[in-house]
DNA sequence: GGTTTCCCCGAACTTTCGTTCTATTGACGG
DNA sequence: CCGTCAATAGAACGAAAGTTCGGGGAAACC
């Protein structure tokens, strides 16, 4: 079992030697550096090139995601942990979109911040539970989405892979006009006027 | 801790039985009913109404998620946790599309079973940690998206949101043409030929 | 100064999408 | 047996999307 090299982005000093402290005394990780700002983690970082960035997401100046935002390019083989104290929502996705892949609130008990690093750095995601529905929830069809039939979800699939109607119409072997109706049908049932709204309805607007 | 009431859907007798009888051990749970097919699953489901539903993927006839989208509708508070052999990736986005909210492995020990049941009663979302991180990429850009310019990734947050090019236009204030011209251009970065390509490249297919 | 890049616009054009109307078939349930 | 619904299909049409020309201006970079 290799030993994972961590870098902490926290303001707090406290918390960040804490933290610091806590893992080089664990078994198979080590602090490699900290940064008590975003601007400070932004020229660093990409120095240090550590396995794994445990990101602060309330720092003051430049916010955590959007450090993270910016490094993560330079970055492809780091993981980003996000490390705060509410769980909003909101700053969640925000975080995962700019390209963290670990959730982690700071009340939670040291030995389990160890594991949920080592299940980052393994290509795990840890979060929360809450938060794992939520991004289940998005792949989950609206209610809408329930009353379509066999034939016309079959048929939403194609639409989602951008496919022609002429190429949909071959897939299916139906003519085109076929397709038509058929996509005509589902649009009317979804209230929207054309495919970029069924699939938004369908899978969420993203 | 109110105890959860578990259905269990498997045709394989010896583990549906096992797994019956290892939760009715388990304090705090008790399994009401048993099905070996998704045809009695579908029929009795809507009858005991379950909190918790174990639905085996490989089902003879009629798929465990098919069984699922089925049922779901009807039972909106009741959860479903796959339970498989494989992790297969592509069945796994299929279940959750279907309206399941957790996936098992059939080989997961008992204790972490039933950790795992209530966890997703209490609006968790378990799952393996690479199922996890799979469900985090689709939140993050490709970097394809690098490319464009900042207007341009204006223009695409517009596609995204399915608005035609006139309104475009209005919103960016600019004329229809510039549109055209910025999304032609946009496609020809992306290398697709329309709209929903795009969004497939940028945002992931689904 | 020359080059590149981005942003802007017009116009004509082809292709694809989406609507509307009509109509047939088979399956299913009362 | 009859009504309903899903699936199939043709045809014609308007609307929107996407292509391909042309060009101009402004800022950035050698």
């Amino acid at each position: 079992m290799e030993t994972i090299r961590v870098s902490i982005v926290e303001d707090t000093a406290e918390i960040r030697e804490g933290v610091q402290f806590l893992l080089n005394q664990t078994e198979g990780f080590v602090c490699v550096s900290t940064y008590g700002s975003a601007e400070e983690a932004a020229s660093g970082l990409p120095v240090q090139k550590p396995d794994v960035v445990i990101m602060d997401i309330n720092l003051p100046g430049i916010s955590g995601i959007e450090c993270v935002r910016k490094v993560k390019p330079h970055l492809p083989h780091t993981q980003f942990m996000m490390f705060t104290i509410y769980e909003d929502n909101e700053q969640v996705f925000e975080a995962l979109a700019a390209g963290a892949s670990g959730y982690l609130l700071k009340k939670t008990p040291l030995p389990k911040i160890a594991e949920s690093l080592r299940e980052l750095h393994e290509g795990g995601s840890p979060m929360s539970a809450s938060i794992a529905r939520k991004l289940v929830a998005t792949f989950q069809p609206t209610p809408a989405g329930q009353t379509l039939t066999a034939r016309e979800r079959e048929i939403v699939d194609c639409l989602a892979k951008g496919l022609l109607y002429k190429e949909i119409a071959d897939k299916a072997s139906i003519s085109i006009n076929t397709v038509r109706q058929h996509i005509h049908n589902i649009y009317e049932k979804l209230h929207v006027q054309n495919r970029t709204e069924a699939l938004n309805k369908l899978y969420g607007g993203r």
